[in-house]
DNA sequence: ATGGTTGGGGGCCAA
């Protein structure tokens, strides 16, 4: 058994596409557990066979056609695999957990985008994504370890986003979602282990829109993919790594893998 | 304020 455990989480946008992409990330970075998101296929559909032969024997997947769908891959068999919806039926495949063998719950989520316009009325699917987190907020269990982790589709800090300013209106930097995380990170006490590393005044980002000629020259990201650990458990992260050179990979997602090594 | 690009799947929707 390893000393530590390292966890990914990525925005994979269909793993089938960049399936190749994603095991020479694990076999370069020597990563335990990965934890997908928008893996953009079937249960069914998903490629079992080429993570089994690199090494990831362990794969727990609940996916959709077209859209949506999360995936725990492991090195090592985990237990209590759940896929319950946080919403009711109107979720997709937008959440897996499994415990890990020291009993810690690994949660990875997929939130949902809800678009640009920041309004419950006007914008059915902001309103999808402010339920879904309001619902985490109803159901946080702060007294039973875990790590949580995916695309929260929430940029929470001045410095999570290229433009504070120009961002504040729009969906993932408003106000009424900041408030909404914050209650769900304080609901779970919660620690957000990317700001336990990197403090409030440096510029972190996980996410550049494909719509830029030049994603790097702009900069325009945000930090929309997020790692968090049970205030019990901060002291057992060691470490907490951003892999932006993903970014420049040939067709990449426009997510990059975040990590962590969490000691056992 | 707008527009810009990508993926799935074969429309256009979602991000």
């Amino acid at each position: 058994m390893n000393k530590t455990l390292k966890i990914v989480s990525w925005n994979i946008n269909s793993v089938r596409l960049r399936i190749n992409m994603v095991l020479d990330f694990l076999q370069l970075h020597q990563a335990d557990i990965l934890c997908l998101q928008e893996i953009k296929c079937e249960t069914d559909l998903f490629p079992y066979d080429a993570f089994k032969q690199a090494g990831y024997e362990n794969c727990y997947v609940i996916g959709q056609k077209s859209y949506n769908g999360v995936a725990i891959i492991s090195k090592i068999p985990l237990t209590h695999i759940n896929i319950a919806n946080v919403t009711g039926d109107q979720d997709g495949a937008r959440f897996i957990s499994a415990n890990l063998p020291s009993g810690v719950v690994l949660k990875n989520y997929y939130i949902p985008a809800g678009g640009d316009i920041a309004d419950e009325t006007e914008n059915v699917k902001f309103k999808h994504k402010m339920d879904f987190v309001r619902s985490l907020c109803d159901t946080a269990t702060p007294n039973i370890p875990q790590i949580i982790l995916g695309d929260f589709n929430i940029a929470p800090y001045e410095h999570d986003v290229w433009s504070h300013k120009q961002l504040l209106e729009v969906g993932s930097h408003t106000p009424q979602e900041v408030y909404l995380l914050n209650n769900f990170k304080q609901a779970g006490d919660f620690c957000d282990i990317a700001r336990h590393f990197h403090d409030a005044s440096q510029k972190v980002y996980s996410w550049w829109s494909y719509r830029s000629k030049d994603w790097q020259k702009s900069n325009r990201g945000r930090r929309l993919d997020h790692i968090w650990c049970s205030n019990s458990l901060k002291d057992s992260i060691k470490n907490f790594d951003i892999y932006q050179d993903y970014r420049n990979h040939e067709r990449p997602s426009d997510h990059v893998p975040i990590a962590i090594e969490y000691a056992l």
